[in-house]
DNA sequence: CTGTGATCATTT
DNA sequence: AAATGATCACAG
C-alpha cells in the first residue's frame, strides 16, 4: 500500500516564535505539505519545544506538536482546531505498511442532556465534516524524534461513510438514552466505538441509569476503529497515485 | 470535573 | 497481532 512519506523537504522561512491562524483551505495544506519529510525532532527544534524520549507520558504530544507547526489555536473547547475554515486536525500513527497503528480518537459522547439529540446537530458530526489528517510514523521501536511525519490529506465524508458513522452513533446512543451505557463495550459499533475516555478507571460523570435516575460512570469517548481511518488513507492515496499516473 | 491532545499495556 | 479497557499531561 502506498502511503508515501515524502522524502522531499519544501524549505520554509520557519519563525517559529508564534504562528499565525490559516485563514484558507489552501493555506493550511501548504502548510502541512511543507511539515511533510520532517522528522518529529527536527519539527521540535524549529518550534523550540524539547522531544521526549518517549509518548508515555505525553500521549499526545505529536498532536500538540503539528498544532502548533500549523498555527491551530488551543484549549478551544468543543470546536473544530480550525473554527474560521471548518477543519479538524488529527494526527494519526502509522506503521511500517502505511496502516493506522491506532484507532482514532474524536470527541467525547454525551452521557447526558441526549434527549432529542440527533446526528445532524450532534458534536461529534461537526467534528467530523472535514479533517487535515497528518500521518506520522508510529512504531515504538523508532524514537520519537526521528519519526518522519508524512503526506496530509484534508478528507470528508462520503455520503455513504457519513451514513455508516450516523447509524454506529445512533445505536451507541440508543444505548445511552435508555441508560444502558454500562452494557456498551468497544465491540459495539461498526466503524465508531464507545471506549474509556478519561484519567483513569476511578474518574466519574453523571449519565442516566436504566430508570432514568442520575448515576454516575467513567466518561466515554466516540473512536474511529483503525480499519475505518485505514480505509481513509488508502483511498486518498491510491487516488492520488491514480493522478500521477495519468499526467 | 471536562475537554484538549491521544497512546499505553494487558487481554484476546 | 489486533483489539479493548486503562491511562498520561495540561488548561480552565
Amino acid at each position: 500500500m502506498l502511503l508515501a512519506l515524502s522524502m522531499k523537504k519544501i524549505e520554509w522561512i520557519w519563525d517559529m516564535v508564534m504562528i499565525p491562524a490559516p485563514t484558507s483551505e489552501a493555506e493550511l495544506l501548504d502548510r502541512a505539505y511543507a511539515l511533510a519529510g520532517f522528522t518529529l525532532g527536527e519539527l521540535a527544534q524549529k518550534c523550540h519545544i524539547t522531544c521526549p524520549v518517549d509518548l508515555r507520558r505525553e500521549k499526545g504530544w505529536v498532536g500538540m506538536l503539528l498544532e502548533t507547526c500549523l498555527g491551530a489555536t488551543a484549549g478551544n473547547k468543543q470546536m473544530q482546531d480550525f473554527q474560521n475554515i471548518g477543519i479538524e486536525l488529527k494526527s494519526i500513527p502509522i506503521s511500517y505498511t502505511g496502516k493506522p497503528l491506532e484507532t482514532t480518537f474524536v470527541c467525547v459522547a454525551p452521557l447526558k442532556d441526549v434527549h432529542g439529540l440527533t446526528w445532524e446537530v450532534s458534536n461529534i458530526r461537526n467534528k467530523i465534516l472535514k479533517i487535515l489528517w497528518i500521518p506520522v510514523e508510529g512504531e515504538r521501536e523508532i524514537p520519537l524524534c526521528e519519526r518522519y511525519v508524512g503526506m496530509p490529506l484534508i478528507w470528508q465524508p462520503s455520503i455513504e461513510e457519513e451514513a455508516q458513522l450516523k447509524a454506529d452513533w445512533e445505536e451507541l446512543m440508543e444505548f445511552i438514552v435508555l441508560g444502558k451505557v454500562h452494557q456498551i463495550t468497544a465491540q459495539h459499533g461498526e466503524h465508531l466505538q464507545l471506549r474509556p475516555k478519561a484519567a483513569n478507571s476511578k474518574a466519574l460523570t453523571k449519565a442516566y441509569g436504566v430508570n432514568g435516575q442520575p448515576i454516575r460512570t467513567m466518561p466515554r469517548g466516540f473512536y474511529f476503529r483503525t480499519q475505518f481511518t485505514s480505509r481513509i488513507l488508502a483511498n486518498h492515496f491510491m487516488l492520488s497515485n491514480l493522478d500521477i499516473t495519468k499526467e
